[in-house]
DNA sequence: TTGTAAGCGTTATCAG
DNA sequence: CTGATAACGCTTACAA
């Protein structure tokens, strides 16, 4: 690290450098066109030359823009979160955009503080990922000064712009292939923690088997591995379900690992099916069938919108929902 | 989302509501002893009944610092990189600190744009988290004017700061640990790529081996699961080592997966030491024996030595080797 | 097409 | 202990 060196060169070193004001520096910075060719050219070589970077906050400060985005994220370490960061990021810098990564820990006071300071620094706009969507939260996003965007996620009565699959809609149609395949006693598997995209996964499973006159079956566990592992050897033990839709990818491999260890086969007397399609499906043996939540795209597309709600172009749904599919493995027939 | 409305309160409106200068307002924020205690209350009032929060852009103009710093990675997906993210973010928010995300894609071009943004972007210090550091790096962290901490690496010379466990000496004691059970045919699963970091691993390994006078077999795979997946069973068809050590948890999986499935028992017939102790050691079957890389606390760590570096504070070492154990389950006896 | 000058919202240096 | 006032490095009318 070269400290005191290098001594910052800021937009009248090019400036003179180049014979011209700071204003034409600025001009061909941002407005190149405006500029006559020839004097264009002077600056640029200037810039080269001095190796000269504008300053990025006093840009900000002069334009009350930061071009920065907030990116507000319960816990980087689930890979659905981490995953969708990519999509962030990348298009992100195909805008040039910088990402300020805020981490909430699934904390409501941080997330209180969180918010408070991504207003206080100046953003452009707010990407918010989280699997549960509160009033508080509407409100938060309702009073930003600036355009936020929901990822991977929906508010039920589309209050704030979002980005995501139709969680009810996937697992109906999930169900209804079980459904379709005769099976009777379907599980459904979702998380104690009243989530509200689980409540949507929930409302799809149900209306499923209400459709089909049969009962629709929930067990709700925690999210810990080894509590999960625990809890579904004692349901395996009492229950013997002919098929089971889990929430999450990691809690259907804990769901798999009890019923295998309980010498119940997979899939001939016990079909699986997970949801997000991770890593994880892949290293499970049998193989984990999982609804694919494109969630890369949905960190992509998110983006994308939130650039677009930023530059005020006009929109014609701020909702947008992605198509999913089932991708099917051999933890099913 | 208030477009227009909430007019941004300034230091100023918070100087004429407490009838004092602004300059005094600012020392309240910043030095608040240096104002007389009832003033100071009166500043304080006004500031909670104005709702106000100082500007960050206009701080960090003013200041020359911009209390952010930039945290690169290569790819947020990686299970090792999303934890560590946390320990950075945890740690950053307690110091004050922001953390403006940078994904370089491991690709090289995308990665000295980076490191020109970055430089660009007025941080006051860098997190640099690869698994590879080159001699490029190195030049980038060296011409950098802010402090830099290389995560969960580690230049052979020192040549930066950085935050890491000991890799070889983790693969070192590792394999003496199967020489002691008794174990020749001793394997190392590295990857074709030649990561600093995995090259460090090998070491060990090779030095172990050597100590013991068995001959260090390595093989070396790509990233991807399905290919691993192939690539290893052809590979047992034909070998038959008594003990894997292997780089990556996820690798070590496939590993498993691949042995199981010709009918080798793991652990019996061949012990599985996988290296990084990620969610998807619990979830394999057997569950995986792996050395355990304490990732949150490495980010945690790295960003605190970073806030010294950048306070200038004293410090007895720049290389901080943390501790590391390894975790047995049930791939290894 | 280019230059001048007034901010942007703070911090920091000096007086007082 | 407090108040003026000059930066900080840039954008953006407004003039020329």
């Amino acid at each position: 690290m070269l400290k005191n060196q290098n001594p910052k060169i800021t937009i009248y070193d090019v400036a003179s450098e180049a014979d011209v004001s700071l204003a034409t520096v600025s001009r061909v910075l941002n407005y190149p066109e405006k500029v006559k060719p020839e004097t264009r050219e002077r600056v640029l070589d200037a810039i080269n030359r001095l190796g000269y970077r504008p300053n990025a906050i006093a840009r900000g400060l002069a334009s009350r823009k930061s071009t920065t985005v907030a990116l507000i994220v319960p816990d980087t370490s689930r890979a659905s979160v981490a995953e969708m960061i990519n999509g962030v990021a990348d298009i992100a810098r195909k805008y040039d955009y910088s990402v300020l990564l805020k981490v909430t820990n699934s904390e409501e006071d941080t997330e209180r503080e969180v918010w408070q300071e991504v207003l206080a620094s100046q953003v452009d706009g707010i990407l918010y990922l989280n699997d549960e969507i509160t009033d508080e939260n509407i409100k938060q996003v309702e009073s930003a000064m600036v355009p936020v965007v929901l990822c991977n996620t929906k508010d039920d009565l589309n209050r704030a712009p979002s980005v995501s699959i139709d969680f009810e809609e996937s697992f109906y149609r999930a169900t209804k292939t079980f459904v379709e395949k005769g099976k009777k006693d379907i599980l459904l598997v979702s998380t104690r923690r009243a989530y509200s995209v689980n409540a949507m996964k929930e409302r799809g499973f149900t209306r499923a088997m209400d459709e089909a006159g049969l009962e629709p079956k929930i067990i709700r566990t925690s999210g810990r591995i080894s509590v999960n592992y625990d809890y579904f050897t004692d349901y395996l033990n009492e229950n013997k379900p002919e098929a089971a839709i889990v929430v999450r990818d990691s809690i259907a491999v804990s769901f798999i690992n009890a019923a295998s260890n309980l010498g119940i086969n997979v899939p001939e007397e016990l079909e699986v099916l997970g949801f997000q399609n991770t890593k994880a499906s892949k290293m499970s043996r049998p193989t984990l069938s999982s609804i694919d939540n494109p969630i890369y795209d949905i960190g992509a597309v998110s983006m994308r919108l939130l650039t677009k709600l930023m530059n005020e172009e006009a929109i014609d749904d701020t909702n947008v929902v992605l198509p999913h599919n089932i991708v099917w493995r051999n933890s099913t027939k």
